[in-house]
DNA sequence: TTGAAAGCGGTACCAC
DNA sequence: GTGGTACCGCTTTCAA
């Protein structure tokens, strides 16, 4: 008997199966853009985790593009997709506000929410900031730019706030013209504030993610500063290659494979009604020093 | 009435209508592995041409593991997936034998088949060595090494075989010490296989694509080998961030978007029995000529 | 223990 | 046109 199951090759239909049970065992994953290398190895994790528990994921991108994340939920919701992997970093929250309205069930990846009842994992990203703050300092910089994200993502808004507040700690200037903030998290948006932050005399620059970075690097060599004797740059992501690059990127690692798999693991335990440990995961990001900071030219560094 | 639609938010049901039409206009994707840069363009590309046309695209990863690809296999089939884009370039046929066998829909991209009827979609491998080989020749190389990919991938044979190819239409050398086999397409890899390619003192390496070449750079500095005073080194596929490092990668470019663009169009034609212009797509790699390559520190370069 | 029947939410067909 | 009905393949329930 089992060998002629065998021999027809039978294959249960999970749509048949989904119809029946109204659930599809199918995760909506939603990201700003898989080509931007931050994310792949989150959605790799979200995948991991949920095809060890008997879960598909489903990839939308949508460009942060608010309708594209209008069409994208609605496509992810005919499937009947039974929860949503939220890591589009924009704020906008009305789209959340309508699935947490339905009681539609999701978790937000790499970025908050103003209403404490959603479920959330992110990195710590005032850590992350106080991290590099502190190395920075501790090398002896005083003029520390920020390229922030767009303020309009969580993670924009709590990197430069981390910012502020570990400049303030060691009673360091925070000139709001040693500010930028990038319309984007993209390399030509970090090259445009690097330009502008380049005129405020920065000694080192910190930016709340790698490609910014690379883009105020590009900025810096126009200017004829090299990195790091006149300029350290530090990032955020440690995406790949920045070891590679000239020089060495120092920036902080996010530990991006967990992230998705602990949101996944989250939004299964909800779907099955599980106990849930905690709703916010906060994961620690790790400073990685390399060759992009330097004791700055000016002033002989000092120590902390 | 319409607004009464509007206002219950009617969604019709993908699943329902996919049990009843027995076509749920989702493509399933096989890839090897997301977190790959090289993939993410076509995966992009893939999903755009999909979305346009009113498909879905699910994914999943393979790790290029014979029993992970059946098990990806099994669930986009439960899942009634309409039809298939197959990324991953082992050769291993037998996945491949048993779709055709049964007649289900598929289209390979950037992998061949040795069965002419399978319809894909890749890059002119060949082309791409012979356009590496010239500009090395060029240069003023002679002793040139090559790091295959995995020569069970079509992408590892057709540009092994257009090196050699290529070698011997300029009469140099195709000394097997030139030659070193990757096991993978991945860095560590790349770097084994060039720390033994090294020792054939060869004046320029090209390999098969970026990450190999990165091994090899690494492994080129532990030779105290200065690129590309000592050594020049040509990748394929430039990925991003290889235009940064030190020194910026010499590589072939490989329209990754448009090859998933082009794939899926092709599959959907397939899948709505539309004319198809060609079942066999070659696209046109380009060289990108930066600082990896040089004339050689022996010979000052004969231009070619 | 085993088998028959209903129903999930759509589409398609066929009367009317 | 318009409305009723069967059916896609599975799970679940209920009866024999």
């Amino acid at each position: 008997m089992l060998a002629a199951v065998e021999r027809l090759e039978y294959r249960p239909s999970a749509i048949a199966r989904g119809l029946r049970l109204q659930r599809t065992h199918t995760l909506g994953m939603l990201v700003p853009d898989i080509t931007n290398p931050f994310f792949p190895p989150i959605i790799r994790g979200a995948e991991e985790a949920a095809r060890e528990r008997g879960y598909e994921l489903v990839l939308c991108n949508t460009d942060d593009a608010p309708e594209r994340e209008t069409a994208s939920l609605r496509v992810l919701r005919e499937r009947q997709a039974d929860g949503l992997l939220i890591a589009t970093s924009r704020m906008a929250d009305t789209t959340v506000a309508a699935l947490r309205r339905e009681r539609f069930p999701f978790v937000l990846v790499n970025r908050g929410s103003s209403v404490t009842a959603d479920p959330s994992v992110e990195v710590d990203n005032e850590r992350a900031s106080e991290a590099v703050i502190g190395h920075l300092a501790g090398l002896g910089h005083r003029r520390i730019g920020h390229i922030s994200g767009p303020l309009s993502t969580t993670t924009g808004a709590e990197r430069a706030a981390g910012y502020r507040a570990a400049m303030k700690a060691r009673g360091l200037p925070v000139d709001e013209a040693l500010l930028a903030e990038a319309d984007a998290y993209a390399e030509p948006s970090g090259y445009a504030a690097g330009a502008r932050l380049l005129r405020a005399r920065p000694s080192a620059i910190f930016a709340a993610n790698d490609l910014l970075v690379l883009g105020a690097l590009r900025a810096a060599r126009e200017a004829k500063l090299r990195v790091p004797e006149d300029l350290s740059l530090v990032g955020v992501n440690d995406i790949p290659l920045v070891d590679l690059i000239d020089p060495p990127l120092t920036t902080v690692r996010v530990p991006q494979r967990e992230m998705g798999r602990i949101a996944a693991d989250m939004l299964i335990a909800l779907l099955e009604s599980a106990p849930i440990s905690r709703r916010h995961v906060l994961l620690d990001p790790t400073l990685v020093v390399r060759g992009s900071t330097a004791v700055p030219s000016g002033a002989a560094g000092s120590a902390a």
